[in-house]
DNA sequence: CGCAATTCAATTGCGCACAACCCAATTGCC
DNA sequence: GGCAATTGGGTTGTGCGCAATTGAATTGCG
């Protein structure tokens, strides 16, 4: 087919680019940030196999060294995870010995997630991984802050704008 | 510049954050990304969900909507994908009649890719799918282009200290 | 009190990401 | 020519991420 029908870039001027050239604009933008994620997780995978750990048990394992006890709800907003999700994973630290999960007698609804004696303990062989993963950025603690912000800026703006979507919100 | 890359215990002193603050710290890096990540996927699901693809599925359409034709290696170069993402998604890709899979006639090995005609022609669709997407994070493009660059040179990074620590490599 | 609406966890189904493996084709070297 | 090493796709298995559904428990309202 040799479609190609990328338009020569002579079109636009500087400041007007066509509509065509979005389409790869537009791939970095969210690419450069999906790439960077899936760059991280390739180091936590490395940094957190010693521990027994994925990334995302990993993020529920600090929220419960920080936290203490929590219900499964609780877990699932620190960390923008349903139910879906955390199930199984918390199933996999149950069956780690990492982590109890318990039914709340007031609220039978209701899920308390713990940690064993084990999974408290855990935490020690967990401290030095933040400064080995800073290590692997090559970024100062300056930058990683800045970055930080404006990502938490474009993750509330998204949030909105996909909600403003959402069914039944036009 | 709190911080003290010598690989020495972290001295818990007074003003200086102690160990146990930097995994909370270390949540925000990572975190902050992986949110961002999703916060853009689900945005995507949304305005792609017209156009009957995943935001993956996109991405390869994007490759090759620029480029044409290619080899499934290549697409994987393009996308940091391996054979073992880019197969299923390539076959899902065909059985929705937007791209041809055809082995090289040169070399047995390789699969060529190429769009259909439906392939091709839902480029127009895909049109404004950037500039909503731009309008969602509620930046303006200077912005976004510092972002990007920041996390391309972030990705590099840990690529490279993925790769020092691989297998043989200490 | 009784019934409807809400809340929370779990499950199911689909798709992506990655490691570990297999297989066929190709290339290099003798 | 013959054989080992490499290359390119594919498959399998595990684990996330999310939508949709289920089901039980709780709450609210008349």
């Amino acid at each position: 087919m040799t479609a190609t029908p990328a338009p020569g870039p002579g079109a636009p001027a500087a400041g007007a680019p066509a509509a065509g050239d979005f389409l790869r604009l537009d791939e970095q933008i969210c690419f450069s940030l999906n790439a960077a994620s899936r760059a991280f997780g390739g180091v936590y995978r490395i940094l957190l196999k010693d521990l027994g750990l994925t990334y995302p048990q990993y993020l529920v394992m600090l929220v419960l060294w920080e936290h203490g006890e929590l219900p499964v709800k609780k877990v699932g907003e620190h960390l923008r995870l349903d139910s879906g999700t955390l199930s199984p994973l918390l199933k996999r630290l149950e069956a780690a010995g990492l982590v109890r999960r318990e039914r709340n007698a007031r609220d039978e609804r209701s899920v308390q997630v713990g940690l064993t004696e084990e999974g408290s303990a855990l935490r020690e062989r967990a401290l030095d991984v933040p400064r080995r993963i800073a290590a692997a950025t090559g970024a100062d603690l300056e930058e990683i802050r800045a970055l930080r912000a404006r990502l938490d800026r474009l993750t509330a703006a998204l949030d909105e704008a996909a909600l403003t979507r959402a069914p039944g919100c036009t």
